[in-house]
DNA sequence: TTGTTTTCTTAAGATACCTTAAGAAGTTTC
DNA sequence: GAAACTTCTTAAGGTATCTTAAGAAAACAA
């Protein structure tokens, strides 16, 4: 586990071994079986979690009880409600595992003092949140620009076991559409 | 100009006059003319723009001509095609400014540097880019629970003068629906 | 194995929003 | 202050996607 952390944070910055240590034990380790919850709608979000291993949805249940997923995250993502988590504010969104995942995680409290003693961590999650802002970005995208038929496509064929991972009614959440109009969708062709 | 940017930048981090003088001396003045792009579709991002005066819209044209904005800027905020400019690929997005406007701009390379010139902002721009992101996500999650009559008037109740500055089609477009359908749903209510 | 829960499919009817087209209103330019 | 351009409105007809409802299939539990 810390070896898979030093792998990942390297990525965006060379760190010393000492201070690797400091970030390794400033962080938390939790398993959540399918179906428990990191944060449930309505709390404020207390933590960032590192994917170790799993896989988690982030989503909204709306007033009529449609539940929106916006996000999955996976191994090697950071994943939080960065709304909730920065101004402390309660939560839209809840995160779920999908499976049986396992988690490194961090306080904010904790990670701004991680910042202070590891410096180098404020240029990764930097970098981090870069590619988080270009993640969704380049999804916002794909939505723009094409139809329902079209996003289910592009999805299977770019991450393909992806659709043996969730349910079918996930990826039609995930696509913004009724897990009916993507049965409809995948009957033709 | 100078100051505007000192107020700016110490709402992130704390930083010495000789910090944000070097900061300062890496950044270039621009003013666009309305209707200047400040980036056009299909080109390679070179720049970060701090937006000091101004209003720029970001936008795609599809492939049946139809412009999609997905985000304006305003004053004392950065833009960029953030995918672009990381990854130095070229940008499906155009950025124009919609009043004249005036940037200061930096090129991936000088901010590179600077960040190692004066790390604090490496902090800073953690901060902004999470800040972009929140946003980001704020407008998605608006989009997803309410319908176009709602999000319109979401938008007009929260930021009052912004209809005044930008024409009506531009705004149909941010929402996402054709200016045909905005002028009718104005037309009742 | 049988029951129970979860997930997926089918189909009919409804609707939010789009497309096209044309003209009206407003704004800029010379 | 007339021409030229930009922006906004109206209306008819069309379609992508949703809603509801019910049953089929698959996965899980006892």
């Amino acid at each position: 586990m810390k070896s898979q952390l030093i792998t990942y944070l390297n990525r965006y910055a060379s760190f010393e071994s000492e201070e690797i240590d400091i970030i390794f034990n400033s962080l938390s380790v939790k398993t959540f079986q399918k179906k428990e919850f990191l944060l449930e709608q309505s709390q404020v979000c207390k933590h960032r979690y590192f994917i170790v291993e799993g896989l988690v949805r982030y989503y909204r249940t709306d007033s009529d009880g449609n539940e929106n997923i916006s996000l999955f995250g996976i191994e090697n993502w950071w994943i939080t409600n960065l709304d909730s988590f920065v101004n402390e504010i309660p939560s839209e969104n809840a995160i779920q595992a999908v499976e049986k995942t396992t988690v490194l995680y961090i306080s904010k409290n904790d990670l701004e003092l991680l910042y202070q003693k590891a410096p180098k961590l404020e240029r990764a999650f930097r970098i981090i949140t870069e590619k988080t802002l270009i993640a969704i970005q380049r999804k916002d995208e794909v939505y723009m620009k094409q139809n329902s038929k079209q996003r289910y496509y592009s999805l299977v064929n770019q991450i393909p076991n992806f659709a043996q991972r969730v349910p079918q009614y996930m990826i039609a959440s995930y696509l913004d559409i009724t897990p009916e109009y993507l049965s409809e969708i995948r009957k033709d062709r």
